[in-house]
DNA sequence: TTTTGAGTTGTTCGA
DNA sequence: GTCGAACAACTCAAA
């Protein structure tokens, strides 16, 4: 006979307290078969050693081991395509509700959409909540309706709504796993099974203490310090911390630049949310017209770190190295690709899509776009980016330079691909052809 | 409807 | 070295 089980599906929420969907599927079911599934529309596109594939795996072991060693239960690990996974599963189970978080991205509304007709079609509700922002869609909007597309007003309006008591609510989940199905055998395939080997990249913990807070403001521009940023990032990602939680540390603090960030992530969230066409095209349709020049050769110096400005290949090192970049030096190098260079946004998009630990859609093009001037509440677009200039106010000691190209000695400049005044009236030329 | 104020992160030039 | 203006008007949000 079939186990009559509701099913927690964890996909970007990879933790097991203040979950909101695992709680409400243990609240609400006597039995929960919690899953992951290791989406190969996802993963045949990613190389053998995905970092981000390895910190989920890892993250997936902690999980069933707790559970394991605490609640006599484990997690059921799959590797397929999500909706042969579920079928597969709805002849294995008798199978009440399937209980998820939201996940806003293109690919994975489609996904969704799918999941539900499946399950629609034996009557079998999937319950899907948010978890993963504090307002989503359509829950910060202006007088008229309309979604923000200008930053400050936006973050205004977001903290006039938001509610200490209603949103930095704990959706305390610890005490109810023993409401996991009772078996501690499930299918864990182990990483090479899925295809992946471990990577040598590791995610690094994070720290928001009280005093990253207090002095985010006056710590994050300066990518040299070891304790300026939060490293939050990549948490966020894959959710193995609560934005709830986050948040409520950020309203603790004194100073609210870090509270402002994390807004900033709402913010293009929503606007990926009611933009999508924005992760191909322009925001500002006329800066589709600029002529990007797009040259391959200089587009592989540029990713390989080899520009011959210090401060642009150290950016560009570290994230080849580590997965990361300091936001600081993701700001310049994303101002050298397009300007500088005048190669396409969307190339750098996609380099950075492929390297990061944190890639989220939304930032990314969201801050591309930024970086290009095309974006909303974007960068004008004579604002071109001094890779020089930004040493000596963010990097005036030249340890990260230093850190990262050595050879340089320290030397803002080593053998320079272009020289930053013809490229700078170059790139004004482009741009101001196009938006003629 | 009209008006008004404001808008993440910079650079260069000339006094 | 320091400072203000120019860069380019334009769009958005709110009253």
């Amino acid at each position: 006979m079939k186990t009559k089980t509701a099913v927690f599906w964890f996909r970007r929420d990879l933790r097991l307290t203040d979950n909101c969907g695992l709680f409400h599927a243990l609240g609400d079911a006597h039995t929960v078969l919690p899953i992951f599934i290791f989406d190969t529309h996802i993963l045949d596109q990613l190389p053998a050693n995905d970092a981000r594939v390895t910190f989920i795996y890892n993250q997936l072991v902690q999980i069933r081991t707790l559970l394991q060693k605490k609640h006599n239960s484990s997690l059921a690990v799959y590797h397929g395509d999500p909706f042969e996974v579920f079928t597969q599963l709805l002849d294995e189970y008798e199978i009440s509700t399937v209980y998820t978080n939201h996940d806003y991205e293109p690919y994975a509304l489609t996904r969704d959409k799918q999941i539900t007709e499946l399950l629609a079609s034996k009557d079998i509700t999937f319950s899907s909540y948010k978890d993963q922002v504090i307002f989503e869609k359509n829950e910060v909007l202006k007088d008229d309706g309309k979604p923000y597309v200008v930053y400050t007003p936006y973050m205004k309006r977001w903290r006039s709504l938001f509610n200490y008591k209603k949103h930095a609510v704990s959706f305390e989940s610890e005490s109810m796993l023993d409401n996991l199905i009772q078996d501690t055998a499930l299918p864990f395939p182990d990483l090479s099974k899925i295809g992946f080997r471990r990577s040598e990249i590791e995610v690094p913990s994070f720290d928001i203490s009280t005093g990253l807070i207090d002095n985010y403001k006056n710590t994050r521009d300066f990518p040299g310090l070891l304790k300026g940023t939060s490293h939050l990032s990549p948490h966020l990602r894959f959710g193995t911390i609560s934005i709830r939680q986050m948040i409520q540390k950020a309203y603790a603090g004194k100073e609210d630049t870090f509270l402002k960030e994390l807004i900033w992530r709402e913010f293009f969230m929503q606007i990926l949310w009611h933009y999508p066409h924005t992760t191909t095209r322009a925001f500002k349709a006329q800066y589709d017209r600029i002529d990007w020049r797009n040259d391959p050769e200089e587009f592989e110096k540029w990713k390989n770190g080899n520009t011959g400005y210090t401060m642009v290949d150290a950016g560009m090192r570290e994230l080849n190295a580590t997965g990361l970049m300091h936001n600081r030096v993701r700001m310049l190098v994303a101002s050298f690709l397009c300007k500088h260079l005048l190669i396409d946004w969307r190339w750098g998009e996609a380099y950075f899509a492929e390297k990061l630990l944190d890639y989220e859609m939304s930032s990314n093009v969201g801050n591309w776009q930024w970086a290009a001037g095309s974006g909303v509440d974007a960068a004008p677009y004579f604002r071109i980016f001094n890779p020089i200039t930004q040493i000596d106010k963010f990097d005036k000691d030249r340890s990260y330079c230093n850190q990262w190209v050595p050879e340089a000695n320290g030397a803002p400049m080593t053998l320079p691909m272009v020289d930053h005044k013809m490229a700078r009236e170059r790139c004004l030329h482009a741009y101001k052809v196009a938006l003629s």
